[in-house]
DNA sequence: GTAGGGTTAG
């Protein structure tokens, strides 16, 4: 307990004060009277013996500046204490900030003990509900989500009442940090608890669930949230579009063409984001005519490209070698007077640099200073990528070296691409290096680290210690992808281990992760460089069952090692008639 | 007092 006088009116008023109090027939306070005394030992032997109630009840009568009071009081149920009286008089601006202040600073108090804090000092459910749920709300503005969850949790057990004004953000900050489960935890027991959700809870419930690749389950909640009462807005069906176009790659685009037919239906307007998220969704399905095509029905429904809209374009034609075409969309744009943001400098940055042009690239780069558009990580990134995949190392550590001088720090990506360049050229023992570097300046290795790392193990084969890396993988609670293990069993199938390629097919499918299209060209490949080529025939049919497309590297595979062997597949007709994706 | 769109690395 730490009391300082100035928690009193000023020293000249003191007199005054203490008069007022007299009079006023309040008993004398033992604290005012020693301070107005001026015995500070007393005092202080007075403080370390009292209960904190009486003190606080003494502060409080004594008409003390209650936020000072609160200020400058170390224990948390006097704290709480006066929350209530605060909350009892309806001052809840001051509970706002006290609640910040203490968020902001308290690193100590666990959520339980400052639960046990409200609890104990008051009686009020309603009161308790209030001051809870402006805790809850803090926790999260402070990008405390963890302890905001935790108190949402807690709340539950006390069974006080939280409002959808806290929820909603608490649910928004977990969706924008993945923490998937927490996400669908809330909603649920939002209902469980009859806390009523809005339109918003469940537009931001529906971003969770696309984000997490759940459009099924997303599109359920479509249905309930019109139970309730609610009718998607642009919002929502934005959200869910955004989600099918995300899954673009695994050919999802025809559905999110369905949804934007279904929303037209239902009386709702697309708007720039609509056409925005198709553009940059046909785009990244390298579906560059269909991206166009959108383009053109934008402007015929009247609405304006923007910077966006030119931003998916100008990335979209990079990627795919349009580099000419995304320069005239870039003289386009400006001569509607849309000035290039660093976003549009990334995108051509790098289209420059995946099409063998290093010098049109540095050019860009520069160009961007003298434009005022300060590079930012990204563009650094992109870079260092740039050159080191044109093999021109020296440049690559120059942009690295240089980031730093323009107070740019690099990422975990920055790393990787060193990281990836240096294995590329065979200097393993400097690219761990540079993953101890990374880790000296705070950063985490992240999964594309270890897929890098494993890769070139297994290219130079070394697949048992790439293995090892897998375990490593797991104990840094991280999540193999399909490319984790697909290149795993290349790496197997190079040395000629076919037995240990299905055996990590195996272990990949029971961590839920089922062999896709690569897996099974991969192992295709390696049975036929065996000669077994009924055992890779077995595994082409296998893969079709199972209604897997074949692309264009089966198909090579397949002609390459099947055909001209002599040997002719079950499926070849089967195999002809599908149609070859790229 | 909260919801939707654009840039990098495997």
């Amino acid at each position: 307990m730490h009391l300082k006088c100035h928690v009193f009116p000023a020293r000249r008023n003191k007199q005054a004060f203490f008069r007022q109090l007299c009079s006023a027939g309040t008993p004398i306070p033992t604290i005012t009277d020693l301070i107005y005394r001026q015995q500070w030992s007393k005092l202080k032997t007075f403080l370390q013996n009292a209960d904190p109630n009486t003190i606080l009840q003494e502060l409080i009568a004594s008409g003390a500046d209650a936020e000072l009071t609160f200020r400058h009081s170390h224990s948390l149920e006097v704290s709480f204490k006066v929350l209530h009286t605060l909350a009892y008089t309806r001052k809840y601006s001051k509970i706002r900030s006290f609640l910040d202040d203490f968020v902001k600073k308290d690193t100590s108090s666990s959520v339980s003990s400052v639960f046990h804090a409200i609890s104990v000092c008051a009686d009020s459910f309603c009161v308790n509900s209030i001051i809870v749920d402006m805790l809850v709300l803090t926790y999260v503005q402070n990008k405390k989500t963890h302890l905001g969850i935790e108190a949402f949790k807690r709340a539950g057990d006390y069974g006080f009442k939280l409002s959808v004004v806290s929820c909603n953000p608490l649910l928004s900050a977990l969706v924008k940090e993945g923490e998937t489960e927490d996400v669908e935890f809330v909603y649920r027991n939002m209902i469980k608890r009859r806390i009523e959700p809005n339109l918003i809870t469940f537009n931001i419930l529906i971003s969770g669930l696309c984000k997490m690749g759940k459009l099924n389950k997303a599109k359920d909640v479509v249905e309930d949230m019109k139970v309730w009462g609610f009718l998607p807005n642009v919002i929502t069906y934005n959200t869910l579009i955004g989600g099918y176009c995300k899954m673009g790659r695994i050919g999802k685009m025809y559905k999110a063409g369905a949804i934007l037919k279904e929303m037209v239906a239902s009386g709702i307007c697309p708007d720039e984001v609509t056409f925005n998220t198709l553009i940059d969704g046909y785009c990244k399905d390298d579906n560059l005519s269909a991206a166009m095509k959108v383009f053109g029905e934008m402007q015929n429904q009247g609405l304006k490209p923007n910077l966006v809209t030119y931003n998916s374009l100008i990335s979209g034609l990079c990627m795919n070698g349009k580099v000419n075409e995304a320069v005239s969309l870039w003289d386009e744009m400006t001569l509607l007077c849309l000035k290039p943001t660093v976003v549009t400098y990334n995108a051509l940055v790098n289209g420059f640099c995946k099409n063998n042009m290093m010098n049109e690239a540095r050019q860009l780069f520069d160009d961007m200073g003298k434009q005022g558009v300060s590079p930012n990580v990204i563009t650094y990134n992109t870079m260092i990528d740039g050159y080191s995949k044109a093999k021109k190392m020296e440049d690559a550590f120059a942009m690295y070296h240089s980031m730093f001088e323009r107070g740019i720090f690099p990422d975990v990506s920055t790393y990787n691409c060193l990281i990836s360049a240096l294995c590329r050229e065979g200097y393993m023992a400097e690219a761990w290096k540079y993953v101890d570097e990374m880790h000296g300046r705070g950063l985490r290795v992240d999964l594309v680290t270890y897929n890098i790392l494993i890769g070139s193990l297994c290219s130079k084969g070394e697949v048992r210690k790439a293995v090892r890396l897998l375990d490593e993988i797991y104990r840094k609670r991280l999540c193999p992808s399909h490319l984790t293990f697909n290149t795993l069993i290349e790496g197997y199938c190079t040395e000629g281990n076919l037995k240990a390629a299905m055996i990590m097919r195996a272990r990949m499918e029971k961590e839920g992760k089922r062999a896709n299209v690569v897996t099974y060209n991969v192992l295709i490949k390696g049975y036929c460089k065996k000669g077994k080529l009924e055992d890779a025939n077995e595994l082409l049919n296998e893969m079709l069952e199972k209604g897997l497309v074949p692309n264009k590297i089966t198909y090579e595979i397949v002609k390459e090692e099947m055909l001209e062997k002599g040997f002719i597949p079950d499926i070849e007709g089967h195999l002809y008639n599908v149609s070859v994706k790229s």
